[in-house]
DNA sequence: CCTACAACCTCTAGCCACTACAGCTTCAAG
DNA sequence: CTTGAAGCTGTAGTGGCTAGAGGTTGTAGG
């Protein structure tokens, strides 16, 4: 006879949440609530009600997951979940949301550097601790004349 | 007699919230939060219990509003202000703060241009509808193997 | 078969830094 | 003295989880 029960579990067609979540690399606790906000479809139960997973939500968590690594934001995943289950999909709108996700990446990005710019000027003055400093950090906070020109 | 009652606010000593939130560009509903978290303290009220602020206010909450856009969080600005109403002020523990700010922010921008990368390359395969695309990006996101390897 | 214990269940509250609203009172211009 | 903007308090909602209480189920060892 074949050794069923021994088979390891990351062979099982059909497993509890613990072992999903470990497949994945998701949270038990993030499964459940993607679960309550409709990003993944409820799953069957076994008869003591515990959530049986088969293969398919495995490859869509894998999804959500990757979106979210991504950094796209929860309802964009749903619209690109609609879409993949969509059979003459639109490729399109898929196409605008990770567009339009980029650009808020790039715009986030420059903010970013813009403020990295004025954060290593406060930072690095007085940074010797030097006599003259009184404080530099909370000068530059509480004087605003420095930074007014590039707008944040 | 001089003009005292046509003088612009912008000119008042005491002056209600509506034009604190204007002179510094912060909410009148985002005072409030401030004041009830501590980090501006409870000004004086008129007759009619309104809130009337003075210079030092309007000073406090501009230091605020500047470490706000910088990107400190609530909790980093408290203590600033606390070193900065201290007389003989901590300034390394200033500087501590901002250089730690600095690191966190640089981290955010490394994994954020990761991020751009790996999506600029999903954005722009088949970006021009071409026949073969299946949806590219839904494929992408469907599909890690692309990117395993840069790990987020 | 029984027991122990990990893993599961639901429900609720908390996190950050606001933002929005309901339902009232006060201020100031005309 | 009237009107309407601006103020007040208190509560609830946002996103995307995370943590905990307090109970039930699954399973391996004895």
């Amino acid at each position: 006879m074949r050794p069923a029960k021994a088979l390891a579990k990351s062979l099982e067609r059909v497993v509890p949440i613990g072992t999903l979540a470990e497949r994945t690399g998701v949270k038990v606790e993030t499964i459940r609530y993607y679960e309550q906000v409709g990003l993944l479809p409820e799953p069957e139960r076994s008869e003591g009600n515990q959530r049986r997973y088969g293969r398919a939500h495995v490859e869509r968590l894998a999804f959500i997951k990757h979106a979210r690594d991504l950094g796209f934001a929860v309802e964009s995943i749903r619209t690109l979940l609609r879409l993949s289950d969509t059979p003459g999909m639109a490729c399109d709108e898929a196409h605008a949301i990770a567009a339009s996700h980029l650009g808020e990446v790039r715009d986030k990005i420059a903010r970013l550097r813009s403020l990295e710019a004025e954060l290593a000027r406060i930072a690095t003055v007085c940074s010797g601790g030097v006599a003259a400093c009184d404080c530099a950090v909370i000068e530059a906070l509480a004087d605003h004349s420095h930074c007014e020109h590039h707008g944040h």
